[in-house]
DNA sequence: GTCTATATAGAGATAGAC
DNA sequence: GTCTATCTCTATATAGAC
């Protein structure tokens, strides 16, 4: 069995996730990026163009495969009605989404809202459906309140980490059990 | 009537208050904070010593006032049973406080807990004794979903964003209203 | 496609005059 | 307490050899 060998821009985008995800986007150089990388500064330049583009990059990795999934599971869902929360991508990458909340940044901002705000809305119908009833605006709010809950713990920000004994895939399930239970009753409270 | 005058070291504050929110502690710059507060680049370090102390100092100034009146309000909670958000500080200020969750930084991390921490655990301690028959662990993961849920939207993360006719003061009391209806029935559900 | 070397700009911090 | 000037370091980006 050979090892998997990884490109140099592979390489690069899983150095540039780790280190943004623990430092930001502006607090994490491309020095350190390349160093952790094991590559050549100017790789950097040459396989994104910039900076910036990298960063749009580490998001797009992920991002498109995550949500072709997300939407699988949203239609099973509306047929099944077994909820699962879909975290692939790993806890680096949790981070740095919740980093992108963070970062009032307009440019990458649009950049995830022209991209994948398609599925944001898919959603946001679906429960619409689901919760006929309800008063617009108060959906939006409480979808937007479980987005912050979920970004919140998935991204490790709170007290509840995991305690090493814990493995992480269990330590997630743990808390997305948790989370549905919270956020169904949130939602459906009159 | 005299127009209040600010220190030097106030308007300091006052800009790395609003340009940390903006760009993050390592996006803004001294140079871009001294600018906007229209004083010399080397009063930072006279007045604070370092970049980093500037940090510290900016959330000391509101969660010492904050924290006082957290903890009245909670006094008064557990006689009255009366919830009252409290967000005094501004919005500037709930952006800088969820940067700081953001920030995995270590040091910051520490300088919150050590010093802001215990206002934490009364809140934590009041709330299991509301809810005696409440396991522990799953009343620590639901009060981390609604910090969450508090952070997220009060910090405008989300797409829930003030519209321009309505005043930030009531904007802010129509979400609290919103946050308070839905972590209370997530809070309390079996 | 990867390297070295460097251009250019900006950062935080400080020395010392006033 | 505030200024100018500057030190030193690090940043992103690029040019050009291999």
């Amino acid at each position: 069995m050979n090892a998997p060998h990884f490109s140099t821009k592979e390489r690069i985008l899983g150095a540039a996730e780790t280190l943004f995800a623990q430092h930001g986007f502006a607090g994490a150089s491309l020095r350190q990026v390349t160093a952790a990388a094991n590559v050549n500064l100017a790789a950097v330049n040459y396989h994104f163009g910039s900076k910036d583009n990298l960063i749009e990059e580490v998001f797009r990795r992920r991002l498109d495969e995550l949500n072709v999934r997300r939407l699988a599971a949203l239609k099973n869902a509306l047929a099944a009605d077994e909820p699962k929360l879909d975290h692939e991508g790993g806890h680096a990458f949790m981070r740095v989404l919740a980093r992108a909340f963070a970062e009032h940044d307009e440019r990458l901002r649009k950049f995830l809202s022209d991209n994948y705000g398609h599925v944001l809305r898919e959603f946001a119908t679906a429960f619409a459906g689901f919760l006929p009833h309800m008063d617009k605006e108060e959906l939006y709010w409480r979808l937007d309140f479980i987005t912050g809950a979920l970004t919140h713990s998935m991204a490790d920000f709170g007290p509840m980490r995991r305690r090493s004994q814990v493995s992480e895939e269990s330590h997630r399930e743990r808390a997305a059990a948790h989370l549905i239970r919270f956020a169904a009753a949130g939602l459906r409270t009159a």
